[in-house]
DNA sequence: CGCTGTCTTGAGAGTCCTCAACCGTGGTGG
DNA sequence: CCACCACGGTTGAGGACTCTCAAGACAGCG
């Protein structure tokens, strides 16, 4: 944990997390716009006020951390807005950023009672806290969330193994299109892609260095692959045959 | 899936399952030597029965595949002993083993109805199998069950990060001495090792080659930092030694 | 005993990393 | 108003770690 710095923005390690405050009205998480996509959809509408008494709604500033790597795990967060990084570090301050999270996402299964990894966020993100009994209570009294915690750390799971296959056995070249294309499932219009993170973030999420990255996204960019549209902001021209690329078709 | 012969073994793909029986007496489930590691254990001894009346048993030789990544998830399936790789595969044949499966491990959570990864067996693998009805039943009627269910994917999701970091920033040395000291967790022994798995699967396991592999064990042999100790079998000499490289100190 | 498959070891090549310089943008303050 | 700095990104040259290709050693098995 010492030279971190030198890896990623780490304004982090103190949480720098305002409060928060308990969720006002019934309403609230009825009008939630990360309820469609998240585990709350699991819970009906006449149980709303149920679910929003036991969250806390928490406002966390872009660079700030809110979990902490084997800190004790108190909380459970539902994501409602903004992109999080979450991320491993060695010793050495080498970080891999294990996942990108954005609304809807559940984070803090956690083995034991700590943490295994941290998170960060990169723009600001909004989120829901329940703390633990609380979440534990809500699992007992409604079956179906905890059912749809099981859906989601499937999910999870089958992601996980996607991004070892892309660690541990694709090129350069295939895993800047794989995370080209993943992004573009996040993105609202069909080819506009939004990067809310930075170069250090992409290099650290796919295993690689920001020049390798950077080189990278060049030469798709000379192919004719891609096409800037603004800051973070990116056009994929051709995604048949990134798609190709992320295979490993061809070169 | 073309020429992943020259990745693996690859007798799979055609499965060659025996069709397995179903669960003899009351006593099957009580008496299984990986009842206590597995996911049945949030099933009291009273209800042994309801269990062992939803599982088929089957025998799975060496180098046989029993789940084909793509394939209809109509099932899930409980390691009672041996040991099985999961993987999946590039379409030129590359693969990435995401895990090594022992007694107590659960699988076939997946998202959707279809498999997102291959299993095979390394050795004699006997295992449980629930088809998907049976096992929503049981979860319907044992809550303990679902949420074990929860804990063991939590699990599986701390592991798969550490993974992540291990293939995406860690060295080649790094790698092998993490999965020595990760083996040892399996051991009977303190100190000895058994690797039921080939170099081939190591590799594809750490995100290396073969010759990699074999090259860094000489290396720590020749450190002495372990020792043969017979076919398949490995003695760590030095485990602290071995936990400082896993984490990247010193060299 | 020869065959086959696995493992080991060596030499050379390639991909990606390291180190370094440079560019562009945004914020700050003289 | 603009110089200055900080930060993120791009590009280049050289090097290192791991891969590729190849040959040989070893064990199991018909």
């Amino acid at each position: 944990m010492s030279d971190a710095a030198t890896h990623g923005s780490l304004t982090g390690l103190r949480s720098c997390v305002r409060p928060g405050n308990r969720a006002g009205g019934v309403s609230q998480c009825s009008r939630c716009g990360a309820r469609k996509a998240s585990v709350c959809n699991a819970i009906g509408d006449p149980d709303l006020d149920r679910l929003a008494a036991s969250v806390v709604h928490m406002t966390v500033p872009p660079g700030c951390s809110f979990i902490e790597d084997g800190a004790e795990a108190t909380d459970f967060f539902n994501i409602t807005s903004g992109t999080a990084k979450l991320f491993k570090l060695l010793p050495d301050g080498r970080r891999q950023i294990t996942g990108f999270a954005t609304a809807g996402h559940f984070l803090g299964l956690a083995v034991g009672d700590h943490y295994a990894f941290g998170a960060e966020a990169i723009d600001t993100v909004h989120l829901c806290r329940f703390s633990r009994p609380r979440m534990t209570r809500l699992m007992d009294d409604f079956p179906r969330l905890e059912r749809r915690l099981l859906e989601e750390a499937s999910n999870e799971l089958v992601v996980a193994q996607n991004q070892m296959l892309l660690l541990g056995r694709k090129t350069a070249r295939e895993r800047v299109a794989t995370f080209l294309l993943e992004r573009l499932r996040n993105a609202e219009e069909d080819d506009v892609l939004v990067l809310p993170m930075t170069r250090t973030d992409i290099a650290d999420y796919l295993g690689l260095t920001i020049e390798t990255v950077s080189r990278t996204l060049s030469a798709l960019r000379k192919e004719g692959l891609i096409a800037d549209a603004g800051s973070h902001n990116l056009r994929l021209l051709d995604a048949d045959r990134l798609a190709d690329i992320a295979e490993g078709d061809r070169d």
